[in-house]
DNA sequence: CGCAGAATTGATACATCTCAAGCTGGGTGG
DNA sequence: CCACCCAGCTTGAGATGTATCAATTCTGCG
């Protein structure tokens, strides 16, 4: 089962789906050029680790295509969901040895690497590159902080909603048309996985869902396939006022 | 009441007690002779407001004495706290026009601000602070994911013992007698101030504090004074296993 | 001295967890 | 093709941790 249909592995990064989204998106032809020196895709099925907390990383990379889990585990076995990494999102930290935490394929998943040792050369050389990491860092940071107000002060059918929200939100903006009606888009998480974002148990996450469901916010299709009538609403429903600020 | 008692505000970089590990620390002479014409200081009082989330910022900066914290507050009231800046900790985001946060002095504090436009030209053409910003940045991103941990899985008590471990070690830090006996610092923050960088009330905060003293896990020499006697037993009711990781 | 903000403590309410029992849908092997 | 199976999910009933509401008690300060 190992040979999954992938996309192509050799891909240019002129012709890369998140070419202008990525750490990448602000290098010229040449550095480009580099990064093709130093760069490898790896594919993953769905369920698979793609990094160990405490391993030793030889690489970092982009999401290219698929959804990845970033999680933090205490010795009694509580995990924590801290990132959710989608196309075009970083993975590893220049500079670090070691990874901070484990992370899990979703979905089946290609990343495009590139190997650390040169790339952090690069990095010194390509202001660019560093403007870029530091950019998407401020941005995750800022969506880590907004993830600490969910964790700490939400209800569990805020929790759910503002999670909804959030990969409606993503969804929409890999898609072309960003058209004003309904929102529509499959959950990429199990409830169990779910929960561990949002902080609470997996039957607490169900029981929410069918009471946003019943209070019809949300229309299920099976499991995962959701629609969102009315996406103010669910905003409402998430605590939110404003209609979720800039970051993405 | 103004013109309380604060440093010289007319410090030379040089002889700033944050040199060494703010945004300028790796910056040259000729770096911080061009970082001395766009700084100044401005010193607060505890309790002040130093900005207000939504409102525009024309500087940024670090702060050099004094304690100050991020929070975020909801329509209806509910705050939690994302962050804690302490000595040499940033403030602001370079490229963005609003403040994302209220930033809240809870001691006298003095920052050093940098006007934006021109730091921002400068990071453009200074590598090195834009290489520091970016490894401060990605060191906060990880206490943030750590945060987050603590608020979506830890019990109450578990949630204290954390916050006083992070206190303790922080302070620890900054002093320099890093001596191995008992540990020994004042809470920089209120119950209510607590309560909101944990996601509880402070009548819990309150109670699990009282319930960690009778335990012996703590001592308590008026409200805010702290003494552990055993650091190891502290990080065990954290829930952390090892003795706290690298990241400070 | 006595006030005001901060903190503690108590009694009760309630949201979420825990434990447990079924349900559902898609895949598999007989 | 059907029956079974299993992971993922839903639902229920009761336990529990934390919030809420309400008094007191500290502590520093004018």
């Amino acid at each position: 089962m190992l040979g999954n249909s992938h996309p192509d592995l050799s891909l240019q990064c002129g012709d890369c789906p998140i070419r202008h989204r990525a750490v990448c998106a602000r290098c010229d032809e040449d550095e480009l050029d580099q990064l093709e020196e130093i760069k490898y895709y790896r594919s993953f099925e769905a369920g698979q680790t793609i990094v160990w907390s405490g391993d030793r990383m030889d690489f970092v990379g982009s999401v290219v295509t698929g959804i990845a889990t970033l999680t933090q585990t205490m010795e009694d076995g509580r995990t924590q969901m801290v990132g959710l990494l989608l196309p075009s999102d970083f993975v590893g930290r220049p500079g670090r040895a070691m990874a901070a935490y484990d992370v899990v394929a979703t979905t089946d998943l290609v990343m495009c690497c590139f190997r650390k040792k040169p790339f952090e050369d690069m990095m010194l050389h390509t202001p660019r590159i560093a403007q870029r990491l530091l950019e998407m860092t401020l941005d995750e940071l800022d969506a880590a902080r907004e993830w600490m107000l969910v964790l700490g002060r939400k209800t569990a059918r805020e929790k759910i909603a503002s999670l909804l929200a959030i990969i409606g939100r993503r969804d929409a903006s890999l898609k072309v048309s960003a058209g004003a009606g309904q929102m529509v888009f499959d959950l990429p998480l199990t409830r169990e996985a779910m929960a561990d974002y949002l902080g609470l148990t997996l039957e607490t996450v169900s029981r929410q869902i069918s009471s946003l469901k019943r209070d019809g916010v949300i229309e299920l299709a099976g499991k995962r396939h959701v629609t969102i009538p009315d996406f103010d609403r669910l905003l409402e429903e998430a605590g939110d006022d404003n209609d979720g600020g800039l970051v993405a």
